[in-house]
DNA sequence: CGTCTTTGACCAGCGC
DNA sequence: GCGCTGGTCAAAGACG
């Protein structure tokens, strides 16, 4: 797992949008900004978010967040309310791979054809033992090239990287 | 042998 | 009520 290789590559540019409601206050976004190891800076525009919780500052940043237009499905209110029950947060990623080590691992149980979109829809639940955290993956339907990730649930586990790397020696970084 | 992916079937929610 | 769609299940096969 080399997360500081992956968050270098400049084709690697994520934007956070809501799936559910308001992200930032909805959702511990650390939990799930973790996967990039490292700090997660966004523009002037949006709020300023840190995984500076789990200890992973070294160093590597994500920068250049998309301006892509949040896709934002609208819904009823009886399915509003029903999602506003869960942990949910959904985040666009420009990378060539749909499937970002970030730190957990993931079982493959679905994969299902969109409508209006070329691109299937992946489906993956965290294989820890009591954790039904899920995530979807799919390709953006208008530019290939950017991938949709969205987490639902909270983990009720560490990342096994997490766990490594509270275990190195302080400068095992540099 | 254990774990994972694949894939068709099934189910529930929603719109008409 | 019916059809469409998204989400999940589970059997079968692949792989290490």
């Amino acid at each position: 797992m080399d997360f500081s290789r992956e968050s270098s590559n400049p084709n690697l540019n994520i934007t956070f949008y809501p799936d559910n409601l308001d992200p930032v206050t909805e959702f511990e976004l650390s939990d799930y900004l973790m996967l990039d190891g490292g700090v997660f800076e966004e523009d002037s525009s949006s709020q300023s978010i840190a995984s500076s919780e789990k200890g992973l500052g070294g160093g590597n940043e994500i920068s250049g967040a998309t301006s892509k237009t949040p896709i934002i499905k609208c819904k009823t209110e009886a399915r509003e309310k029903k999602l506003e029950q869960r942990h949910r947060v959904a985040f666009i990623t420009k990378s060539e791979i749909e499937v970002m080590d970030d730190g957990y691992k993931w079982r493959k149980y679905g994969k299902k054809p969109v409508k209006n979109s070329p691109n299937p829809r992946n489906y993956y639940k965290c294989s820890s033992g009591g954790c039904n955290v899920k995530k979807r993956i799919e390709r953006d339907r208008d530019d290939h090239s950017y991938v949709i990730t969205t987490y639902e649930g909270s983990h009720n586990h560490y990342s096994p990287f997490t766990v490594y790397y509270n275990q190195m020696p302080p400068n095992a970084w540099t």
